[in-house]
DNA sequence: ATTGGTCAAATTGCATCCAATCTTGATATT
DNA sequence: AATATCAAGATTGGATGCAATTTGACCAAT
């Protein structure tokens, strides 16, 4: 493995906070949690001081660490930061143009979208496959944005537990429909190079997806939406 | 104090990054370095991999930490997503409205400005309390936002060596001059409850002080830039 | 001159140890 | 009963030591 103690801590750590197997408010002993990685508590400290800095976690001078509690507020405003950046980003991307191939690629996961929406009904099958096809829409878009910030910042603004585009709603359809049928438009935006249009369709997609989130989780309505389970243990040594 | 070691480290090193007197490019080792701040290698390193998460560092396994190299690119596209980012703050700023307590105290950081631009002619003894004032000013709108992705992201996209808001090119009368002017209509914006006429004027401001601040550092033209020096040294023990 | 190989010195990553601080709970005081 | 005090145990922050890796100098072969 090329990657050393703290990054592997590190990224183990933030995977069972963004899911929550590790519980918000919950405070993190650095001896326990040593043990339950199997390194000494100097890397494990690195990892904690990272996630703090990320924002995952509170610390407080000679008390420790802390998982952060994120209410309704963090997800809307995280969201309509986030709308805002992808909405540069789809501009930006508007702007320039695409190559061929390159939109060619975004429209055959179009299709797989469509094809998960196709019978007028949510299937749980296609979960899985319709949240792959929304992480490489967004993510394409940030990447050929050909902005760094642009890309690193989005991806901080989804440091909140169940709030990553990971997360999908699976459960109206007709907001699904409606959603997906978002990310006709900005393709097409983008392919007409309108950048006004990417902007604010992409603003309304994202300022939407983050109000319509955050009621999901407030009512508790939100059900299986995690993705490929990580294999990585943490109860057994607790 | 009621700072840790580490905490302290992570503070003077990004100054000293920020500021320069740390090259780009530089390695970083951390004996010599712990040596310099008068700590041991364990709360240094803590500081070196929070200084690489917020983009001020480049790590590699096994080699170590050196400082990252920013080129033109880097500070425009940081400004693009910093002017999306303050054009949603003074929008949503705009769209609440301040107090009227609120407005007074930023009409007087303008007469700051206004006076200090009064001679018609810059004069490096107004260059403090311009660069106080302006970021006073944009402090108090991301303040107001109510939103702490915003400034938190905001914050971010100033760790550039010479880029963040601390750094104002005072040699060009006029340019001083309309950039100020901003301030005034994007003041009277927020005053008139304007919210697209707020963004934009603050998208327009921030990515033009962008653009112009990459073109000054790239033809040499930064002069006195740096804000009030840091009393820490770290060359004592080099 | 350039490539490839070898080995010692330098440097990094991590485990462990110790001092400083916080937490807990029992006891004393009002 | 409520609050204050204080000592013992628990926990954190930082210093030190060691194994693993990298660096760099030197030399041989092409």
């Amino acid at each position: 493995m090329a990657h050393t103690s703290t990054e592997e801590s590190t990224r183990i750590l933030r995977e069972h906070i963004m899911s929550g197997q590790i519980h918000p408010g919950e405070r993190l002993q650095q001896e326990r949690l040593a043990r339950a990685l199997g390194v000494s508590r100097t890397p494990l400290r690195t990892a904690l001081s990272n996630l703090a800095n990320e924002g995952l976690l509170q610390y407080e001078a000679n008390r420790g660490y802390t998982v952060r509690e994120f209410d309704r507020k963090d997800i809307v405003d995280g969201y309509a930061a986030r709308a805002v950046l992808e909405g540069l980003a789809a501009a930006s991307v508007a702007s320039t143009g695409l190559e061929f191939g390159v939109i060619e690629k975004m429209e055959g996961w179009l299709e797989v979208g469509d094809s998960a929406l196709q019978h007028g009904r949510l299937d749980p099958i296609d979960i899985d496959r319709y949240r792959n096809m929304n992480v490489q829409f967004h993510d394409e878009i940030l990447l050929r944005a050909d902005n760094r910030w642009i890309a690193e910042l989005v991806r901080q603004t989804q440091l909140i537990p169940f709030a990553s585009n990971r997360m999908i709603v699976w459960q109206d359809y007709d907001i699904m429909k409606r959603t997906h049928d978002d990310h006709h438009r900005i393709c097409d935006a983008i392919k007409r190079r309108d950048p006004f249009r990417a902007d604010y369709l992409m603003r309304e997609h994202v300022n939407f997806a983050g109000e319509y989130l955050a009621d999901c989780i407030e009512t508790g309505r939100i059900t299986t939406t995690a993705p490929d389970p990580t294999p990585d243990t943490l109860e057994t040594v607790k």
